[in-house]
DNA sequence: TTTACTGTTAGGAC
DNA sequence: TGTCCTAACAGTAA
């Protein structure tokens, strides 16, 4: 389900199958309450190609030649197919571009939490949502200025796209499991030293979903993704897993080894 | 039948 | 002004 990698996946799976064709048709499924272009904006891409591909977080674009930007998220839970001629047309279909030879790519989100739209600018519309930056690719500094310093819970840091855009519910407990910090631990009270040790987790963790093609199944099985279920062991150390609410979401941690980082008491 | 869910954001409390 | 928290969105699956 989409976070970072998943969004990585489909703008790969874009940039592989849908470049350079010929758009003939946009087609809308049921839509109802989701954010959809108008009519006049799907004209728009009607004899265009799509040339480039970007992504900035969670956050889908794709770049027609010489005009608008199709600009996507995939939300809780869409995902991106491109099919060749005569595929069986997929369930929860929001949103189909019909190139040249009947080759498609379809938007599909069951829960119709996601968004498509026409931007003319990626950089102005990064600015306009207030985005901080892309988690896979900021830097140590930025990182820590982004993380260190908030009082409230290092897990709603995380999961801030304001702050750093890309982690979500599923690798924010990743990323602290393995560097032992608790998801309630305040930012403030940790030093410096497992600031860094949190950007470089979340940025080899993200990779590494990345490289799978975010198939979670074939990620290690010592990882807590394997183990969100209270009661598990955990594969770390001799600890059990629970799960507790933390910024309004369901966090699994392990008590035993995910500490506060409390510089007294 | 009830409950929980991976994301985002508006609105309210402080 | 900023920061943080909650609720709500819609549909599915356990």
């Amino acid at each position: 389900m989409p976070e970072l990698p998943e969004a990585e996946a489909a703008r790969a799976r874009i940039a592989d199958g849908a470049l350079n064709r010929t758009i003939e048709a946009i087609e809308l499924g049921e839509v109802s309450h989701m954010d959809m272009p108008d009519a006049d904006a799907r004209a728009r891409l009607i004899g265009t190609q799509f040339t480039r591909t970007h992504r900035h977080g969670k956050y889908i674009f794709v770049g027609s030649k010489g005009g608008p930007w199709l600009h996507i998220h995939l939300g809780m839970a869409g995902s991106i197919r491109v099919c060749e001629a005569g595929a069986d047309l997929p369930k929860y279909v929001r949103f189909t571009v019909v190139f040249e030879g009947d080759h498609r790519l379809h938007f599909r989100d069951p829960r119709k939490f996601g968004h498509v739209e026409l931007i003319e600018d990626v950089d102005a519309f990064i600015g306009g949502k207030g985005l901080g930056p892309d988690a896979l690719s900021i830097g140590d500094n930025a990182f820590a200025q982004a993380i260190g310093g908030t009082r409230g819970a290092v897990k709603s840091a995380l999961l801030s796209q304001r702050k750093l855009a890309g982690i979500g519910n599923l690798w924010a407990d990743e990323t602290l499991y393995r560097t032992g910090v608790d998801p309630e631990a305040r930012a403030c009270d940790l030093d410096a030293g497992r600031i860094g040790e949190m950007h470089t987790a979340s940025r080899d963790i993200l990779q590494a979903v990345v490289d799978t093609g975010a198939d979670y199944s074939r990620l290690p099985g010592d990882w807590l993704i394997h183990h969100r279920n209270a009661g598990d062991d955990c594969t770390r150390c001799d600890g059990t897993i629970e799960k507790k609410t933390v910024g309004g979401r369901t966090s699994y941690f392990c008590a035993s080894h995910q500490t506060k980082g409390e510089a007294h008491g």
